[in-house]
DNA sequence: TTAATAGTGTCTGTGAGACAATATCAG
DNA sequence: CTGATATTGTCTCACAGACACTATTAA
């Protein structure tokens, strides 16, 4: 039926987190089985187990699950990179997704072959993936100011100033404290759980959480 | 290498014109050839040829052309539909295209096995269609709102009643036509020829053009 | 001149953003 | 109390949107 010669179908993951107050993204050892480009730091990714896969987000939630043994709390599709020459084995095509984790998730995992990096200090990787990363800081960015994506790289319960910490550090923008605060509040994206943080040195932070379970977003009027 | 059956590997098109003044998509009759579901109306579409396609979105443009005869004035990739189910054949995956062209373009063009439907009468389609198709009516309203994406459904020179009246109808908004001109004057994503539109029964509307040639985006700020 | 459509100017409400003032914590 | 951080309140500016007014065309 099929007369071209079909495509390689792979899955790429960039994966976020907060690491010492900066954004920063995950990239793996490539493995020796894993040809080409062994030994190189990558996006952690591979081929769709089409036998046990459901689909190409459960092919991506698995390779998040081998590398870091946990399932993503936020995992969306980024983009699908294609074409004859970027990777060495044969035509390809790489369905590209993006995760959000919390580092204090990180703690407990293996980091067996793994490398955190920061977000503007990527080094040359392999493929197109310094493609995929750059579009994938983009997304991260731009849906950052209109929708609760920040809040799945803090834990369940957290503080507008660490929320607003996050927010400065993905945006690289400095507006100030109070029309942060206004802003995600009345948008109704977090909600207060009614309790402070207690134990720091000062006035203790209201905590709040995500307002429903997934991604909440703003429309547009005009 | 590959110990799994590789997925069938597809691209689908959702193509979008304006017909009658409503906004319409383009459906193809299943040629024979073209197992399953052979002799029904879906997105056009079909599988990647490895063989001549560059990358995915070449194959997109194949497709258009091998249609419609034309190359599309605006295609951009939508999302990656893929799964175990959604193809009785095997395990597939589908990058889903959108496409804007001008209904001026479309009237010497073949309508051989081809159709619109007006976006909000879409009958049922075989595969995900349709839910491939729901997604890029959403994508084109909302990015319809903050960018010059509209401009592709128009000819190269246009007046802004006409803009706006598009913009109705893919919106469904009915904001007032002043406000809707100031707005994108002064984002600039649009620019006077110096022309007018002659002819007429009434005033002579000025006619614009697109700022540039591709799309024109409006960023948000906080 | 008239009817119909196109384009411009003015006013208002909303919300982002800056800044000041108040509140709360530990020492 | 003091110093540091958190929160709230006030003011301003920008802009979407409504509406009224002016402009242009053909009959």
């Amino acid at each position: 039926m099929n007369r071209y010669e079909d495509p390689l179908a792979l899955v790429d993951v960039t994966l976020f987190t907060i690491q010492d107050g900066r954004l920063s993204l995950l990239l793996a050892t490539r493995k020796n089985a894993q040809e080409p480009y062994c030994g190189a730091l990558a996006l952690p990714g591979g081929t769709i187990h089409t036998d046990e896969d459901e689909d190409a987000q459960d092919a991506a939630r698995r390779v998040v699950r081998t590398k870091l043994g946990i399932d993503p709390p936020y995992l969306e599709q980024l983009y699908t990179f294609s074409g004859r020459t970027r990777d060495p084995r044969r035509w390809s095509l790489s369905v590209a997704y993006y995760s959000l984790v919390p580092e204090q998730v990180l703690e407990e995992t293996p980091i067996e072959g793994l490398e955190f990096v920061p977000a503007d200090a990527i080094p040359g990787l392999p493929f197109d993936h310094n493609a995929i990363a750059a579009m994938a800081i983009a997304r991260l960015r731009s849906k950052s100011t209109y929708s609760s994506l920040l809040t799945f790289l803090l834990p369940p319960e957290f503080t507008i100033p660490e929320l607003h910490a996050v927010y400065e550090q993905v945006t690289g923008s400095t507006t100030n404290i109070a029309a942060f605060r206004k802003k995600v509040l009345d948008e109704g994206m977090i909600e207060p759980t009614g309790q402070r943080r207690k134990g720091g040195q000062h006035r203790a932070p209201d905590l709040y959480r995500r307002r429903g379970t997934g991604l909440q977003e703003l429309k547009r009027t005009i």
